[in-house]
DNA sequence: CATTTGAGTGAACGCCGTTAACTATGGCAA
DNA sequence: TTGCCATAGTTAACGGCGTTCACTCAAATG
């Protein structure tokens, strides 16, 4: 594998310029104004010329979003390593990072974390490993969480609870992709994703704005309780 | 105000015809495939026809989310006024029907929901009632949970936090549309919605595949840890 | 009965994705 | 060096789209 000949270069070259067009127009003018026209008319070439490179506008739509989800999980990872060694430390920077990537690229957001369009990415690789980029991103969070879990378990819902809810092999994908887990640390980490994702969500989408002036606040108020769950069982240890 | 006139009668008909046949191309082919051309070919018209009636696709679109919007929240009226004085009762239902309109009706709930393209109900009166229909909507949970508060109050964030996230007219918005309200309450809401709707919007957006296969069960014991949320103070008041 | 209003049509403009046929060019083997 | 061929690009075209404009025609109105 030695070095890429010329024209793997021109090519790749050619790539990246498309995905950066097509990443340009997204932020102008939302998921709609991505057009192959539109793209190659500001690369001086014609639009069909971009199906030497991707098979139709919807792939490129679909790559670019692969992108933007490993965009975001390096970020997070970055923040996380730039974060220290304390497990709430690390999930309280990646949180504040992933809010701010999110209102910073809103229309970023919704492409990868809004509504599927009918064809997109649902049947990536034929039913099987589908949404795989996800998997990778999940694996950011629950990593710290299973860390703490280590130190010293935390609060969770009774047994009997977690197995009626997460039992008898629903949480098969998420083992399939980090191996045996604590159902415990699942839970966490599927409760704790899910309220941090709806705070952004609502606040990028403006579900907010009709109650609450400042998204901001209400999202370290979160993160304040989110952690406080996080900590070793309570003195007085119930449920 | 007597009867309305026939050609009144016939406008609203074809009005109605025509979201009727906007919903129709929503829920088959998501909301890129809305198009004036083939809602007029459906109806046996032609496009330009439907101008006498919207001014733009856009704001018909904007007009069916709102219908959207109303058919929702007629539907959690309905199911709380049917789920007994019970405040908890009355959550525990509107919640479940919150979620199965959702799973029934994906489509739908992305118009809602979702991403808003660019142009959307953004100002939509002017900027001054924005989003209207969202605040009549957050009353149907509000209630119950005020009520509740009224009975006994339940466990909430320390009054120095709820002060530092929620206070200093940060609840302005609401507040014009519900009057004065207890900022535990407001919280309670805050929080619980925030949460109904990242796990709903989760399970529509296909968000969870990757790690959970029945997105109900997860969404069953949500409910459990929510309510109990809601219940009087524990005998250990702690915070 | 005359007139005005409103609903609907057809043609056209400029976008769009996509396909097909064609051209030029750079890399590689004989 | 020469000849070939894969590759990147072109133009032209098809059908679909939102939207505008000029027009027709029936229905309500005075």
């Amino acid at each position: 594998m030695g070095a890429p000949s010329r024209r793997e270069r021109l090519r790749t070259a050619t790539v990246t310029e498309i995905k950066n067009g097509a990443r340009r127009l997204l932020v102008t003018g939302g998921v709609d104004a991505i057009s192959l026209r539109a793209i190659a008319r500001d690369m001086g070439m014609t639009a069909p010329a971009i199906y030497r490179y991707f098979p139709s506008l919807e792939a490129l739509v679909a790559e670019l979003t692969g992108d933007l989800y490993d965009e975001l999980r390096l970020r997070l990872e970055a923040t996380r390593d730039d974060a220290g060694a304390e497990p709430i430390a690390r999930l309280l920077a990646m949180s504040r990072a992933f809010r701010a990537w999110s209102v910073g690229h809103p229309a970023e957001f919704g492409l990868v974390f809004g509504a599927p369009v009918p064809g997109r990415t649902a049947f990536v690789d034929g039913c099987v490993t589908r949404d795989r980029p996800g998997a990778r991103f999940g694996a950011v969070f629950i990593e710290p969480i299973l860390d703490l879990w280590r130190r010293a378990p935390f609060r969770a819902p009774p047994a009997e609870l977690l197995r009626r809810g997460l039992g008898e092999g629903r949480l098969e994908p998420l083992r399939l992709s980090h191996g045996e887990i604590p159902v415990e640390v699942a839970y966490a980490f599927l409760a704790g994703w899910t309220r941090l994702y709806g705070l952004v969500a609502m606040e990028v989408f403006h579900q907010f704005d009709w109650a609450v002036t400042d998204a901001e606040a209400l999202f370290e108020l979160e993160l304040e309780t989110l952690t406080t769950q996080l900590l070793p069982e309570a003195p007085a240890a119930k449920g």
